[in-house]
DNA sequence: TATATTATTATAGAATAACTATAACATATG
DNA sequence: CATATGTTATAGTTATTCTATAATAATATA
């Protein structure tokens, strides 16, 4: 099934836009507003939507194959993949190691990230 | 006391060098390699050190100073601050929350992902 | 006091990354 | 066949990052 992407392009954000693209559909799924199996609007679509160019809708979509979050299906759509794949990836390892750096640093306890974390889990649970 | 920072610096990286420096840093507090009231080298003694540009490291004392990580001493010259500022910043929960959502969307449980910070963390403490 | 060291600000330029604009191609769908 | 898709290619623009110099004010030191 297609579903109605809910993302949000702001263009005075720090972030480039295909990351935004890229954390916004992980929320998607992560919020399961999008499940295994629903079908990505193709690049050429989403991009009309959003008004911007198709190659950096394109660019988030890679990403979001490099990491194994969505899949090509044989009729040339994505597809967002079931959760057993085995690409939990070191890039993401590396982002935790200098979240929990930064966060130290600042002077959070272990106990504060831990219930940090866990709040921003239950929070996005409940989303 | 001024400490000799370990900071290495790679050019290849998709990260940008002040990022890396200010990753580092907070490495370096993270694993007690700094301490509260430690002198920074000043911009142009780690620039000369590191064989980059002094407002390279600039930038990334600026973003340790805006997170409350370092202060500037009445002797102008960088200081880590004490882990008891109120900086403990929004920024951090945004990058939070992108990271959980990622981790969220490859596949890992609440559980896989408390468990790969604790890890994380005991893992920096043990450095 | 004089000199050196520091952060800060300013300006300019180069190198890299991000974004846009078109076009073309192969493949799958209807 | 006509349409929609992902992919690749090329080119150009804009934004970010990094470098290079220079100047100023405040502090430390000799």
């Amino acid at each position: 099934m297609v579903k109605a992407l809910e993302i949000v392009i702001d263009r005075n954000s720090e972030q480039p836009l295909y990351l935004q693209i890229y954390n916004q559909i992980t929320y998607n799924i992560s919020t399961k507003k999008l499940n295994k199996g629903d079908i990505l609007p193709s690049s050429r679509t989403l991009a009309e939507v959003l008004n911007i160019n198709f190659h950096t809708v394109n660019q988030a979509y890679q990403k979001l194959r490099t990491n194994g979050i969505i899949v090509l299906g044989k009729s040339k759509k994505y597809v967002i993949a079931d959760g057993n794949n085995s690409e939990k990836g070191t890039k993401l390892i590396e982002k935790e190691k200098d979240m929990v750096n930064e966060a130290l640093a600042m002077g959070y306890t272990e106990n504060d990230i831990i219930e940090s974390v866990k709040r921003i889990i239950s929070s996005i649970r409940s989303d």
